[in-house]
RNA sequence: GCCCGGGUGGCGGAAUGGCAUACGCGGGGGACUUAAAAUCCCUUGCCCUCACGGGCGUGCGGGUUCGAAUCCCGCCCCGGGCACCA
């Protein structure tokens, strides 16, 4: 045919093509288009910290594939990326280097930016946001300022996580094992500070009802651990007054008031605020206190505490039940949490496992108090276990012979006329403390002044900058204390001395709503004009890993709902749909700098180009699984797309001329056998690739359809003889067209090559005709009970009944069948014929 | 303990009630080449058989069905999350 034809070059055709994208802006979004429906796909913006890997860029091809695909299907696509900058990492790498946070961030910032332009990614880079420009933070310190004028944010003391060696505040990140991560020997000492938090507790039981709204487009484990951990709970609150103790009284919380006649002891956590005073007094002080010290100091390790062996002590007191007036005594225990409910609990060994095993220990008393409701009845003498279902009281004066839900509702209603408890539903989530003793965040904008208190940053002295003189020691407390020009201010109320906060904040308050900064990221005024938002919001895909399943994702929606009260959003959700891919791997283990077994995106590039990387991590696997990276493998993604160069190579010279509408179609009635493969199997590949698009996004399935089908024109050559040049060109068209959201960049050189102009940007997806993926003769299988025997040809609109006649008629067949009695048979049009035989 | 995933050739995976192992990697054989690389062709689940052919086979055991990797029941194993949450 042609002549030598020129090589796949992949560094020369990405720099070229990359280059044209960015001069023709080919990937801007349009504010506000009404004429196209519009598409937010998000990726989770990276912590530009050490080497861009495989993991990485997996998450943004993945979008990117989706993201160029919704362009071709006409949507106004917003496609974004920024940068989480602000974080303990920059300024450790600070202290370590002697470089300034701003420098290393920055300089990281630079080579992310490098790589992901290395691959193409199509996004619209006039909207690239960094979380440390003053320019963005100073709307996290705005949002501030409104959460503390609506009672969202407020200061309270509450207890750190302190190393004694670093004297700093470690993030419970930063605990391992109840041990200082710098320290291994050094165990974490629980301190009280002022902090500031926001009352994302306000917002649990709406957090999870709107979950309800996000079923379907978000994956149910997500769903599953932010329910677990918002962990909701209804209950009963009970006062029990301690006896011979006037005005003295506990309250516990319980699920299970239905046992409460089976309670025989009421027990406090070591650390409940009462403990001291209910010893007053108490014969044996002196050897309690001994077991209390040794019951608070017990390892705060997480993995102990939960196998800890139960262990407690009577406290020589007694407490009233209020329902059966019984005198229970009061224990103190370990296995008692101080931080949830009140701190107290009712003990009822028949039904609770925790209080059985204590009872045990203890010699308490185990009373059957709920019986099973459909099962055979517990017997006291054979009573091994707690039986903690659900079931029919006994043993509980007026309240015989309810079933365990009536009796919940009933005692409840009595309790709260009693004057004695009342209904009550808690949550495991706790409000967000959001200071950081550190340097690299956002100041938060709060002036203390001895006359006036707290004192808000009026919005006009916003933001409040980070100091960029500041020595960063590791050492002691907050860094910006060490700052007197920082630290010194006066108050704007009396203008008097007064100093600022030398907290920063969580870095998680980025990335709460960095996604609606995208919309309108040069805004002065505001943190987004509301009209921009209203027309991109929700999002309409949000693409990124597991990991971020509940605290990022979990304060984004706590965020959103804090906005829509401030009257600056419309929804209650941010986020529509929620794809988590899988990780990428090496040696079975996440890829990681420590472990040291990252492959680097850009040496990967250089070596194999960046469209074989995108084209492997899509075929690898399907996107939701994790994925073990294979240098062998990456050779079959290599091998594929040097193949589709070299063939449309081959043919691009005589196609080039060839005038090529993509909305007319082939004639079948006067195609030839070659031209009709060639049609249908164009066609079956394009409906396969546009339901992977469409619906689950098995892209590896996507590949595989492409390699088979330029396996099947392959098949066809000499493509010059019995085939019609149109032919041939649709049917390399609608390959590259197809090819081009996960390899874009040679996709636009094959589109070039084959004499089509405008570049694919602006191309539409082809669409496939039902009736061309259709075949004319199909063969299907005949099995006989089920078993597979034979096969036979069938034409497009054959009837059951023929069917079953030219499997019987199969020589094959019919020899099996000799002398035997046919029971059924079963066909499934133009799948499967089955006959039955005794 | 509870919740969520998952278990298919030597490997990544395909098939979601209808031909198990598509596609790719790796292996074996061959062509081209002085040679190598690249490329191309053939072959590749296990067992029996010279062969034609047959049997077995999707973690294990049952069940439903003309037909099960797929649906149902009961287990086992691996990964992840939560975990003394009253």
């Amino acid at each position: 045919m042609t002549g030598r034809v020129a090589e796949y070059e992949p560094r020369q055709i990405e720099a070229k093509w990359q280059k044209v994208w960015e001069e023709q802006d080919a990937f801007d979004a349009k504010d506000c288009d009404s004429s196209r429906p519009k598409y937010y796909l998000l990726e989770m913006l990276p912590y530009p910290s050490g080497t861009l890997h495989m993991g990485h860029m997996r998450n943004y091809t993945i979008g990117d594939a989706v993201a160029r695909y919704k362009r071709m299907r006409g949507f106004n696509v917003l496609h974004p990326m920024g940068w989480d900058a602000f974080g303990l990492p920059a300024e450790n790498a600070a202290i370590k280097n002697q470089t300034h946070p701003r420098e290393w961030t920055n300089a990281n910032i630079a080579e992310f930016r490098r790589v992901l332009r290395r691959f193409g990614f199509s996004y619209d880079w006039r909207r690239e946001i960094s979380t440390c420009d003053p320019g963005y933070y100073r709307w996290n310190q705005w949002f501030f300022l409104r959460m503390l004028e609506k009672g969202i944010a407020y200061r309270k003391k509450s207890k750190v996580n302190w190393c004694p060696q670093c004297e700093t505040v470690l993030a419970n990140e930063q605990v391992i094992d109840g041990f200082c991560w710098r320290h291994e020997d050094t165990q974490v000492e629980s301190k009280e500070l002022e902090q500031w938090f926001w009352r994302i507790t306000q917002y649990a039981d709406k957090l999870l009802d709107d979950m309800k709204t996000l079923a379907g487009g978000w994956p149910e484990r997500v769903l599953a651990m932010q329910r677990n951990w918002i962990g909701k709970s209804r209950g009963t609150r009970i006062r029990f007054e301690v006896a011979q103790m006037d005005g003295m009284s506990f309250e516990v919380f319980t699920t299970r008031v239905d046992t409460i006649y089976g309670a025989s002891a009421l027990v406090l956590s070591p650390g409940h605020p009462q403990v001291n005073q209910l010893l007053d007094g108490v014969p044996g002080r002196a050897w309690m206190e001994g077991q209390l010290k040794t019951l608070r100091q017990k390892s705060t390790k997480v993995a102990d505490v939960a196998t800890a062996e139960k262990e407690g002590f009577f406290t020589g007191r007694f407490a009233v039940n209020p329902f059966s007036g019984e005198n229970l005594p009061i224990w103190v225990a370990n296995f008692v949490l101080a931080e949830y409910g009140t701190g107290a609990l009712m003990a009822v060994p028949a039904h609770d496992e925790r209080d059985y095993e204590f009872a045990e220990k203890y010699q308490l008393p185990v009373k059957m108090v709920i019986q099973p409701a459909h099962a055979a009845p517990l017997r006291a003498d054979q009573f091994s276990e707690a039986y903690t279902e659900y079931g029919r009281v006994v043993n509980s004066g007026p309240y015989n012979g309810l079933t365990s839900e009536e009796a919940i509702a009933r005692m409840t209603a009595d309790a709260q006329s009693k004057g004695f408890g009342f209904g009550e539903t808690t949550f495991r989530l706790k409000d967000w403390g959001i200071s950081r003793q550190r340097y690299w965040g956002t100041p938060i904008p709060v002036i203390y002044c001895d006359k006036d208190g707290i004192v808000a940053v009026p919005d006009d002295q916003l933001p409040v900058r980070l100091p960029e003189e500041v020595k960063l020691t590791g050492q002691g407390k907050s860094p910006l204390a060490s700052d007197p020009q920082f630290v010194n201010t006066t108050c704007p109320k009396c203008g008097g001395p007064a100093r600022r906060e030398t907290d920063t904040m969580d870095t998680f308050v980025d990335s709460s709503w960095y996604f609606y900064r995208y919309t309108d990221p040069h805004n002065e005024k505001a943190p987004f004009d509301k009209e921009i938002v209203k027309y991109w919001f929700t999002i309409d895909q949000y693409v990124g890993g597991i990991t971020h399943a509940i605290l990022h994702l979990l304060y984004s929606r706590f965020f959103c709902k804090v906005m829509r009260d401030l009257g600056l959003v419309q929804h209650d959700e941010p986020i529509a749909r929620l794809f988590t891919q899988g990780m990428v791997q090496k040696g079975g283990v996440a890829m990681s700098k420590s472990r040291g077994n990252v492959v680097g995106a850009v040496e990967m590039a250089e070596k194999y180009g960046a469209d074989t990387g995108r084209v492997y991590t899509l075929f690898a696997a399907p996107p939701e699984k994790d994925l073990e990276w294979s240098e062998e493998a990456i050779e079959g993604s290599s091998r594929f797309l040097n193949k589709v160069y070299r063939l449309v190579a081959k043919h691009a010279e005589r196609l080039r001329e060839m005038p090529f509408d993509s909305s007319k179609q082939t004639d079948m009635a006067t195609a030839s056998a070659k031209e009709k493969i060639l049609v249908r199997r164009t066609h079956q590949t394009l409906k396969r690739v546009t339901n992977d698009f469409e619906t689950r996004w098995h892209f590896n399935t996507s590949v595989s359809s492409l390699m088979e089908l330029l396996n099947e024109i392959q098949a066809q050559e000499p493509l010059d003889v019995d085939v019609s040049p149109l032919i041939v060109k649709r049917a390399l068209c609608a390959f590259v067209l197809m090819l081009s959201p996960m390899a874009p960049h040679i996709a636009e050189e094959l589109w070039e090559m084959l004499g089509q102009s405008g570049g694919l940007s602006k191309e539409k997806w082809p669409e496939y005709r039902e009736d061309l993926t259709k075949e004319e003769q199909i063969e299907i299988p005949v099995q006989i009970n089920g078993r597979l025997r034979g096969k036979v040809l069938v034409s497009d609109g054959i009837s059951d009944d023929e069917t079953t006649e030219l499997a019987l008629k199969d020589a094959r067949i019919a020899a099996l069948l000799d002398g035997k009695q046919v029971v059924k048979t079963v066909v499934v049009p133009k799948k499967l014929v089955n006959i039955v035989m005794r």
